[in-house]
Formats: C-alpha cells, structure tokens, sequence
DNA sequence: TGCCTTTTGTGAAGGAATTCACATATTCGG
DNA sequence: CCGAATATGTGAATTCCTTCACAAAAGGCA
C-alpha cells in the first residue's frame, strides 16, 4: 500500500507518525521550545530516536546536526506534508450518537477540517440548528455535496444503510470517505476510504486484560 | 510488542485482524452461513487467504480442509481469543461531545462492554440521567471505581486534565485504559493504556488526497 | 471404493519496517 | 579558534510480518 512520494516508499505507519509529531510539536511550540531532538521527540511518543529520524528523512533534511529540529518550522513542514495547511469542506451524513458527537468537535477545524454540512433522515432533525449548522434533507445529498465542494465525507448512519449512502456520495463525485459505521463499505478505485473502528481498541484492551500482553502505550 | 501465547509470538496486527474476523463472522452468521474459507473470509477484509489462515492458525486449528472453517464455532472461538465471551464493567470519564456519544454506543454492549459508570465535573451534569446512567461526581471517581468492580475505564476529558484523571484511575488500580484526549498519558507498567486518535484517519485522507497515493481500503 | 476437487495448516521465502551504527555536521565553552 | 559534546541523516543489519507453495486432510461423486 507504499505510495511513491519523489522516489522513496513512505510507509502507511510513518504517515500515521507524522500526525503524532505534529501534536507534539504544536504543542512544544506552545511551551515556546525552540528546538527540539528526535531523542526528545521518540521519547514523548514512545518510539525510538532513528525511527523519528528515519520518518522525517524521507521528507527531506529538517534538523541541524548537534541542534535538533526547529519546531516551528518542522511542524510547518509536517503541516505542509499531510495537507493541514489548509482548508477542507467535510460534511458529515448521520446525526446520531457518533454523527453529533463529530460535529461538535473541536479539534477537526483546529486542524483544517471545517464541517459545512450534515446530513440526516430524520424529518424531526431536518432543518434545525444542530451545533451552528442546519441539518440537511439526505434527500439531496448529492447535490448539496456538489454545491458546497465538500472534500470529504464522514458516514456516521447505521451500517444497514451506509453502502446505499456511500454509493450516492460516489456519484457526488466525493473522492475521501471517512466511515464509522461498522461494515466494509465497497468504493471504486480512485475513492479513498478509511474506517474509524471504535470497538477495535476496546477489544484489544479484553485481550490484553485476559491474555497478560506486556503493558505500555500504544496508540 | 508481540506477547507469548503458547510458544508463538502473536503482533498486534493480528489481534487486530481477530476483531475484523469477529465482525465478518457475526454478519455470516445472521446469514445462515454454516461454513467459510479464508478465501471468502479474506475478500471481505481485502486480505490475503494466507494471512487469515496464518492468523488463525497461532490459536489452534479451527478448520476442516476441503471446507472451509464453521461459522458459529470460530466466532465463539475468536470471541473467546478476544475476551468478548464475558462482561466487562466500563467507565467513562467526561460526559462532553465524545463521552456522550460513547455511552449511546450500542455496539459496546453488543460486544460485552457495559457502561456502568459515568463521571463528570460539571455540577450541572452531574446527578442527570444520561441515555439510562446517572453521571457520578468525579470527586468520587476512585472510590466509584472500586466498589463497581471495573475493569476498563475511558477518558473523554480534555487534554488539560486528562492526566490527573488518569492518576486518579491508577490510584483505584484500574488496569486498562481507552483514552480519547489528544495528549500522551504516563501510566505505570502493568497499566494497559490505548489511545484512540479522531483525527489520525482525518489526518491520513487529507495526505492522500493532496499526494494522489493508489487509494482502496484500509483500516 | 477410489479419484478428483477443495481448502487447510505451515515451513520456507520474500518483503517491509525498524533499529543499529557511524560518518558528518554543527554548536558551545573556554 | 579548537576540542568536546551533541545530534542528524542514512546505508547496512536485523527483526518482524506477509505471502508463497505444497503436503495433508476431508468431502463429493461416480
């Protein structure tokens, strides 16, 4: 699943580490840290310091031997790299438990993530102000998603009905679907579909908790 | 990370794995399957058959050859593996966006985890009936903790707090921790702690839209 | 019964990700 | 300005994970 980036294969898990660093690194920007090691840096996120290094150097040269890494300017970098430097239209399809729960979350648009619409079936729901934003007739989904060039698309309905949403999204156009319903949701192959499992990390603690697995953090 | 279970090391990718085969197995089932192969099995996850059968294979061997592996039998068989056979007492720290939608979850209970206990420390909240659960004052958080016998505890509190609550966990010998802050947590060794990060699937979207990676599923 | 088909279970091979180890670059104190 | 200390960047080594490939087992059918 390695994907050319100039000419090197960059891992899924390296990407899913950058994440982790740009937390770390906005919040060592706020602690107002000039500089900060890749020793520093594995230490807060459980990892080794060639792991950081190895991560960033597919990227390019960042640090400065016998410094560190600038923070401010790597996490611009990291920004830069996983697309955070800018604005992305999500809408969200289900106002549920999880749908609403999404909506109203704050750390999405502190990263770029601006939820512009909400989707839902519900004719009690439709049209009232659900967290600053009216909620939608999912009748028209595929035309609101059009109209207000949404990028991306959160599918937080019951799993019963999830594939006949995504097949309208599909035809909206959307290209990144974010999915949290827990089914295997089929999409062409130029649709980017990720799944959001809230069970799975639960499960893994029962089999930790049953099994003795040696502790620590993982995320 | 791997633990002994047996004589074979078991990754964590695999415990993973379990979980998808779990949910796959359970939708077989309500379909009246009486047997699967781990080619069928291995479509439905995008895997390869090899890598179920590998997987499988660490815990014992649970098929017949020309057949293909029993529905019922290897779901109680995983269920087991996974520790979802019995009842886990759950606690959720945080009736906020995040905390509220957990305890609304069906699919929690539906696998075993039962919220039992709910805190927060908003006075206003607190003595409310949320969705069928009183919300506990978490003043009483370590005392609660121990008299309702719990096992797993998950933290829906912001980040600024996060790890005060969780010490306060530790200190009611809480041995599993599901944290949904956006912060690293320090926990003592025999402490099994998960981090559920919202943002990372988000974070990983916006990569590939912006890097145009071969997109398909992936969990 | 015996043969053909299917599918498991698993060592061995191959590939991917992580860690090692060190040459190289830079800062800092005196 | 020099030497000691620090920390990066990266090929090579290692470890871990996945896939291959095939022997072994079971079913189905003539």
């Amino acid at each position: 699943m390695a994907t050319e980036l100039g000419r090197k294969k960059i891992s899924e898990s390296t990407i899913h580490r950058l994440s982790l660093y740009y937390r770390i690194l906005s919040i060592l920007e706020k602690e107002n840290y000039e500089t900060v090691s890749s020793k520093e840096l594995a230490k807060r996120e459980k990892l080794t310091p060639a792991q950081v290094r190895k991560d960033l150097s597919f990227f390019g040269s960042f640090g400065t031997r016998g410094l560190g890494y600038p923070v401010s300017e790597l996490k611009k970098r990291i920004a830069k790299i996983l697309g955070l430097d800018r604005q992305w239209n999500v809408a969200v399809v289900g106002v549920g438990n999880i749908g609403s729960a999404l909506v109203g979350y704050k750390e999405f648009q502190r990263q770029g993530f601006n939820i512009k619409l909400v989707f839902d079936n519900d004719q009690r729901k439709i049209g009232s102000n659900h967290k600053g934003i009216i909620v939608c007739d999912i009748a028209n989904l595929e035309k609101d998603l059009r109209e207000n060039k949404i990028d991306i698309v959160i599918i937080a309905v019951p799993a019963t009905v999830a594939q006949y949403i995504v097949d309208d999204i599909i035809r909206a156009g959307i290209k990144a679907i974010l999915n949290f319903a827990p089914i295997n949701l089929k999409v062409p192959g130029d649709v980017y579909l990720r799944n959001e499992n809230m069970s799975i990390e639960l499960e893994y603690l029962s089999f930790a908790l049953i099994n003795q697995r040696n502790p620590g953090t993982k995320d």
